[in-house]
DNA sequence: ATATTTGTCAACCAAACGGTTAAACCAAAT
DNA sequence: ATTTGGTTTAACCGTTTGGTTGACAAATAT
C-alpha cells in the first residue's frame, strides 16, 4: 500500500456525478462535463467506474438509497394512520428541499429502463407494503377508517407529496405563479396534504 | 420514388418521431431509429423539419395539444366542483391509456428545459386556473366545500390523476404488482380518485 | 415538349462521444 | 537508493451522431 487509501478522487467523481447524472440524466449527460466538475482528467471516470453505465448505477443507487428511508418511514413504522401521513407529509417537503433533482431523477431513469428495479427489490431495505395494508384493513375494521385498499391509499399519499415537486414546471404555469409563491405553496402542503388525506380517509 | 400527392412522407415521420420522442426523450432519440422508423431516408427528417431541435418541437407542441383540452376541462367548465372531479378522474384515465408516454414525456422534457413552456404559455387554449379558483372560494362560501385553496385542489387533482402513470414503475415495484394487476388498479382508480377527492373537500 | 420545382436517396462529413493506451508520477516498502 | 504499485495525465482510437451534398426522378408549370 504506497499512498494513504485516497478515496477523495473517488468522491469527487461521485459527487460531481450526481449533479450531473441527476440535472441530465443517463442519456444527457456527458463523460466529459463530469470530469470537468470533479476537476479531474476524464480517465479517471473508468480507473474508477470503469464504464458510463457502472458510473451511473453507482449515482442511482445512491440515490435510490436515500429515498427508500423516507417511504420505509411510513410503511413500516408501528403508528397509526393517522400520525403517519402527518410526519410523512412533513418531512417529506424537507427532504425534497436538500435533494430537489432527486425525486424526477429515479423516476424519468426508471421509465426509461424498468428492468433496473429488479436489481434493487431484492435488496434488503427495499421499501414493501404489505404491513402497511394490513394496518389499513384493521384501522377499517376499528372504524376508524372509511374503506379504502392499501394500495390506493399508498398511491394516493406518494402521488399528494412526490408529483408537485416531480412536474414542477409544469405545475408554475398551471397555476400561473414564480419559483419563490410555488416554494411557498409547498412550504403550504406540510399542513394542507395531510389534512386533505385524513379528511379523506377518517369517518 | 414519389407518388401522387405525397404530403404522406411529412405525416410519416412525424408519427415515427412521436413514438421515437416519446419513448426516449430528446436526448435518448436518434434520428436514424425515427428515419428507419417512418421507412424513409435519414435526409428526409432534415428536408422537412430542419433539424432534431425543431422535429422535437414539433412533436413536443403536438403532444401538449392533445393535453391541454384535457385540463381545461376541469378549468374552464361551468358544471360544479364535485361534477368536475368526477367526469375528469374518469376522462383521464381513458385519455392515458391511449397516450400512455405522453404525461411523463411532457414532464421530463419540461424538467430538462423549463424554459420552453414559456413559449407554450403565451398560445391560447393554455390552461389559466382563474375560472376555477373563483368557483372554489365561490363553492366554499355556499357551504359546499370545506375551506382550501385553489391552486393545492388543483394540484391535488392533478397529482391523484397523473402521478401513477408517471411513475408507474416505481408504484409497480413498491405496491409489488404485475402490468395486469397494475392495470386494474389503474381502472378501479377511475372511481376511487373520485371517492377520495370528494370525501376530503365536501363538507 | 421543355424547363423548373419538389421530393428522394446514397454517400459523405466534421464533431462529439465513450473508452483505451502508454508513459509519467509519487509515496511507501525493501 | 531502488523497487513497487496504485494514481494521474495527454494523446489517441473507433464509432456514432446530427447534418450536408449532389445527383437524379417525379410532378408541375411554361
Amino acid at each position: 500500500m504506497p499512498k494513504i487509501k485516497d478515496t477523495d478522487t473517488e468522491n469527487q467523481i461521485l459527487n460531481a456525478a450526481k449533479k450531473v447524472f441527476q440535472e441530465k440524466g443517463m442519456d444527457g449527460a456527458r463523460m466529459q462535463e463530469i470530469a470537468d466538475k470533479a476537476k479531474i482528467n476524464k480517465s479517471m471516470l473508468h480507473y474508477y467506474y470503469r464504464s458510463k453505465q457502472l458510473l451511473f448505477e453507482a449515482v442511482f443507487k445512491n440515490a435510490f438509497a436515500l429515498l427508500a428511508p423516507q417511504l420505509n418511514a411510513i410503511l413500516n413504522d408501528d403508528s397509526s394512520i393517522e400520525e403517519k401521513v402527518i410526519s410523512f407529509t412533513n418531512n417529506y417537503i424537507s427532504f425534497v428541499v436538500k435533494h430537489p433533482y432527486l425525486p424526477s431523477f429515479i423516476i424519468q431513469e426508471l421509465n426509461r429502463n424498468p428492468k433496473f428495479i429488479l436489481k434493487l427489490k431484492d435488496q434488503k431495505g427495499f421499501p414493501n407494503i404489505e404491513k402497511f395494508k394490513k394496518q389499513v384493513v384493521l384501522e377499517i375494521e376499528q372504524g376508524i377508517l372509511k374503506p379504502i385498499k392499501g394500495e390506493q391509499l399508498f398511491i394516493n399519499i406518494l402521488a399528494l407529496n412526490i408529483f408537485p415537486f416531480v412536474a414542477s414546471p409544469l405545475v408554475k404555469a398551471f397555476v400561473n405563479i414564480n419559483d419563490t409563491e410555488f416554494k411557498q405553496l409547498m412550504v403550504d402542503r406540510k399542513t394542507e396534504v395531510a389534512n386533505f388525506i385524513i379528511n379523506a380517509i377518517k369517518v
